[in-house]
DNA sequence: TCTGGGGTCCTAGGACCC
DNA sequence: TCTGGGGTCCTAGGACCC
């Protein structure tokens, strides 16, 4: 059996565990440059506040209903997000990361009842200990505890937030309960299409030929997916394996028109992706820069990207930003009211397996002693301590995130700040 | 005025090889 | 009239996830 522990309104219930005044209130959190909603307490989704709305569409009206808005903090998320999985490590042998809120637990081997009051015993360890909130959904397949899970918040009255799929009558039960458009996989085109075919909820595809479902549901997957329905587990996740590419990318606070100013704020992103890069001893072998406008924005629209090839790959900020900046030269042009930038690292290798040149030194090795030393500084004194001066002083382009919380477990001088 | 960011996998088709 | 068989690699595009 697995188990799929997922947390409610995660970033919310982040922000909720240092701040009490925010229980039972309406709380959203913003997306980067506070865009978009992206997180939404229970009583905010009771106000009808959708998922992904824009946030300057519903400015005036979430202050006049006197929701609490925060920018999004994601160093704080991620930390909290550290602890809610090293707690759940300890209640299985088998624990998959599958995101930043939720994870999989093998449990193999428990009686119908005992799975209950595990699933209970978890909710009450992480609520207690970490203050966040858990609905639990076991199945005998990733798709169906997927499932279960979906119940479980469904119908959170009735289940305690703990729903469990394990006879063929609750399986077949749980199938017709839910609509195809809300089974892990089937997204909206899909979801259209199946639906056009006379597929509404769960239950239907299953009752479809393995042939069928092949041609209609991008073949393989399809069949995958159907199998686990059926309850026969075959979906591999493997997210706790080395990324293939590492992207940092971002919108600006406002236009951007002036290269210099491009060129700091991708040397910024191509810093950021090379640490994360390191994190996981991996280097890089291409770097794809790009640059946009707003696609909503009633001008010319421009999209440029450039991908440049390393001869010896790298994991050296500095080669690394070096490369961005002159290909963001390469493509920029004048009189455009750039909205976003982006950096993509790729043709990622693990940093001991590198192919080398006979000539050269490669970077990885030039440079080793003072990543080392930038990354243990910046991870001692908060990220952005020491940067290099291709990033810019001034960064006028830098995101909002006016309403962001502190960064209470992870930031020295926002911790400090809290106590002065 | 103001609309996020970061990933994965699969397929089809073209170019190329013997 | 009739024009083989088997394979690899790469890329673009489309779908999905959180």
């Amino acid at each position: 059996m697995f188990a799929l522990v997922d947390c409610n309104n995660f970033y919310v219930s982040c922000e909720r565990v240092f701040d009490a005044s925010l229980q039972g209130k309406p709380v959203v959190v913003l997306s980067n440059n506070d865009g978009c909603i992206i997180s939404r307490s229970q009583e905010a989704k009771d106000l009808g506040i959708k998922m992904g709305e824009p946030y300057f569409k519903r400015r005036r009206w979430l202050a006049e209903q006197g929701v609490r808005v925060f920018s999004s903090n994601y160093t704080l998320y991620g930390d909290m997000s550290g602890r809610v999985m090293e707690v759940l490590s300890n209640f299985t042998p088998e624990l998959e990361v599958y995101s930043v809120d939720e994870a999989f637990l093998r449990l193999d081997g428990f009686l119908q009842q005992d799975l209950l009051t595990y699933s209970q015993t978890i909710q009450e360890t992480i609520g207690r200990g970490l203050g966040i909130p858990v609905c639990v959904g076991i199945a005998p397949s990733k798709t169906l505890a997927k499932m279960a899970n979906h119940l479980a918040k469904k119908k959170r009255q009735q289940s305690g937030g703990v729903w469990i799929i394990s006879t063929e009558e609750e399986r077949e039960q749980a199938l017709k309960d839910v609509s195809i458009g809300d089974v892990w996989g089937v997204g909206r085109q899909y979801a259209a299409r199946l639906q056009a075919a006379g597929v509404q909820t769960a239950w239907d595809l299953t009752q479809r030929s393995s042939d069928w479902v092949r041609q209609h549901l991008g073949g393989v997957v399809g069949v995958r997916l159907l199998k686990e329905l059926q309850g026969k587990p075959c979906v591999q996740t493997a997210l706790l394996q080395d990324k293939k590419s590492i992207a940092c990318t971002r919108s600006f606070g406002k236009p951007v028109q002036d290269l210099t100013q491009l060129q700091e704020a991708v040397a910024t992103y191509a810093t950021r992706a090379a640490e994360k890069l390191r994190r996981q001893k991996s280097a890089a072998g291409a770097v794809t820069v790009f640059i946009h406008t707003s696609r909503f924005a009633p001008v010319e629209q421009y999209f440029r990207s450039i991908t440049l090839e390393l001869p010896v790959a790298t994991d050296s900020t500095l080669e690394l930003v070096q490369l961005a900046v002159d290909g963001v030269k390469k493509i920029f042009r004048p009189d455009i009211q750039y909205a976003k930038a982006g950096v993509i690292l790729t043709e990622l290798v693990p940093v001991q397996s590198i192919q080398a040149d006979l000539f050269q030194v490669p970077t990885v090795v030039e440079h080793k002693g003072l990543m080392k030393a930038v990354d243990h500084i910046n991870q001692t004194w908060g990220s952005g301590t020491v940067v290099l001066a291709a990033a810019g002083g001034q960064q006028e382009w830098q995101m909002l995130k006016g309403m962001r919380s502190r960064r209470f477990t992870t930031h020295w001088n926002d911790l400090l700040w809290v106590r002065c």
